[in-house]
DNA sequence: TATGAATGAGACTTCATTCAT
DNA sequence: AATGAATGAAGTCTCATTCAT
């Protein structure tokens, strides 16, 4: 019964969620309205609706952030077996997808995401898919990281896994901000930070 | 002049912005009607534009959270001079206010303040002021560690100082989301990540 | 019963009325606020409603205009008997009060109370009055002249009358328009036209 | 691309102006509300804003009058060359206008405009201009008639123009408040006033 | 399929008036 | 007599969605 082809759908579709995506990053969900996302798609309003159910689907369609979580994780795949060099390369790979001039709007949503994910229950489950992805990914390594000995047993790989998630998600915030951030020196503190999870004496004693 | 006192005045913005609070941790900013508002301040509607020129005013007075950052700043000051004790506190009060079920609202009203950050020029300068506390902390107290010889010369004070503030940001978001987090954990992982931070060779080479 | 004098009470009004008419002259009676008011007059907003029943009793009281009207009668009342003298008097007088620089915002407010008295007909009740005094007046004279043989005893005495207060009226709107007006030049066109009034033949036939 | 071809557009547009211009006619512009020209045109909330900015653009639409000023212009064009006769054809064509009773709220309209222009700039450019029209026919058509020594050249023409426009504009508040005028006694008034004009001595003197 | 005019509930805000003090 | 904080109805306008074409 369609009358065109699902590569037609699909790029209407694409079309209209890149103009979603640019009004979002700019106004945020709620500030932008449908004539807007209409207006910038170059479609007529009546279009969208033939491709989205409304403006929840469109948010939800954006909230699914689970392609760049993959992509990213894909541009971290590496033969090296060695898990923490896995991690140090995950690392990395979050450190470039955060200066790359082309994802900001992505970035930007990301964070109206995050507040919309607070009160969506939709939208939250996509969210939190896209997150599940990297740590599972780190608790994994960091479980094998640990039966190798590489990583202290006395951590909870959740908390580490959540530790790495955290300072992809801070530094992901900051950056959408527009804070002078210089990624690289940033890098370097986080692989120091690596470095202090591994097994032996912690050098300084936390407070008892 | 007045009819009230300042003391009576106060009381009622405060009337409202626990009421705004509340309100917004639900629903955020732009779901949240003026009506919610009133209905909830126990206030009549022209009361509320007595005391804030309108919804932005009451927006842009929650987005002001230095008060916040500050309490728990304080609750981390302490007589001991050592810089990194001093950080290892500051670790610790965050994590207590993360688990204070008394702030959740606060929590996830921070978070829709960092999306409305985005767009909000005034809500901007709020949110990034209070964050700015913390991080001068931050800063100076790396830099008094450097100086010290307890934290490695070759890092960046200021890149130390974000991924710390990227921590608390990304544990703030993972809490508010109502995840699963044990704070103690995330703790030692903290800790022992401020201890890789310390002068000496990188256990772990980064790859090339 | 009274714990103020009346004099002390009229005062007050008068404190009123002054921020009234200096309000309702800028922005109309309905775009004027009882706050504009009570602002401009130093007065609360409880007192003002201790000497008017309402907004709209202010708007009345400035409605009536006849206290103007009757001014400026007197200035062009003189010993003279002759009616036609009188007329030209009259003309004169309200040509200076409608140079007078004091008397802008009566004039505004003036144009304002026509339109209210479309509408309200207690201002227009009170406007008419005001315009009925001159009126009557010049009906008087024309009759009284017309019976000396001084006026065309074909021309009705009552639209003679309308006339010159059409003249006036419009001559009024034009000033408080801030038109520039060579009232002196004016003032001898009426002459020229009201020479025109005198018995004969007319000069120039009507087209038949 | 649009849906609706012009001329239903206009129609709609018509639609709406014709309510406003009832309501606008009763109330006065700022006593009617949106509300009142939505429930009179029958159309929706919404609609109306298809059309039309705001109120403010309804307003402006039926302050400006030129339409008018121009059919009565052009009702009193005719091929006689002769100045005074295209005035008295003039002053005929305004009386007729005045006793149109299909008129009745577009007079009454204009009388709100007037007040209105004395604080809304864009009506008062509307206003005015729509005032211009036939003063500067007049003006011209005097400085004809002097030129062809048929009117007094003492006279200023600008103020003759001003005289008979402001004999227009009072005799249509007037006619407005529904006044019993009769207005062809007045027209005969103005004849015998545009008499007075022409050359040679006034016949009575003005007082020194 | 595609269009875009139309809908109408609901958003934020104002303001004349009252009344406890 | 005087104050000014409080009220709440009413104001203007927006916007996600629908549906006749």
């Amino acid at each position: 019964m369609p009358k065109i082809s699902k590569a037609q759908r699909d790029s209407r579709r694409e079309q209209i969620l890149e103009a979603a995506l640019a009004c979002f990053s700019e106004e945020g969900f709620h500030q932008t309205g449908m004539a807007d996302i209409v207006g910038r798609s170059g479609m007529s309003h009546g279009a969208v609706y033939l491709y989205f159910r409304g403006k929840d689907d469109i948010i939800e369609a954006l909230a699914d952030d689970r392609h760049r979580s993959e992509a990213i994780l894909n541009s971290a795949a590496q033969q090296a077996d060695d898990p923490i060099a896995r991690l140090r390369a995950l690392v990395r790979a979050y450190a470039r997808a955060l200066i790359d001039p082309d994802g900001e709007a992505r970035r930007r949503v990301g964070v109206h995401g995050w507040a919309e994910a607070l009160r969506n229950p939709r939208v939250r489950a996509r969210v939190v898919e896209g997150i599940d992805i990297p740590r599972a990914l780190i608790v994994g390594l960091v479980e094998r990281a640990q039966g190798a000995g590489r990583l202290s047993n006395e951590l909870s790989a959740d908390a580490v896994a959540r530790a790495f998630v955290a300072l992809f998600q801070g530094f992901l915030l900051q950056v959408a901000w527009g804070e002078a951030i210089d990624v690289d020196s940033c890098v370097a503190v986080v692989d120091r930070m690596l470095g202090g999870l591994e097994p032996g004496e912690a050098r300084a004693e936390p407070p008892e």
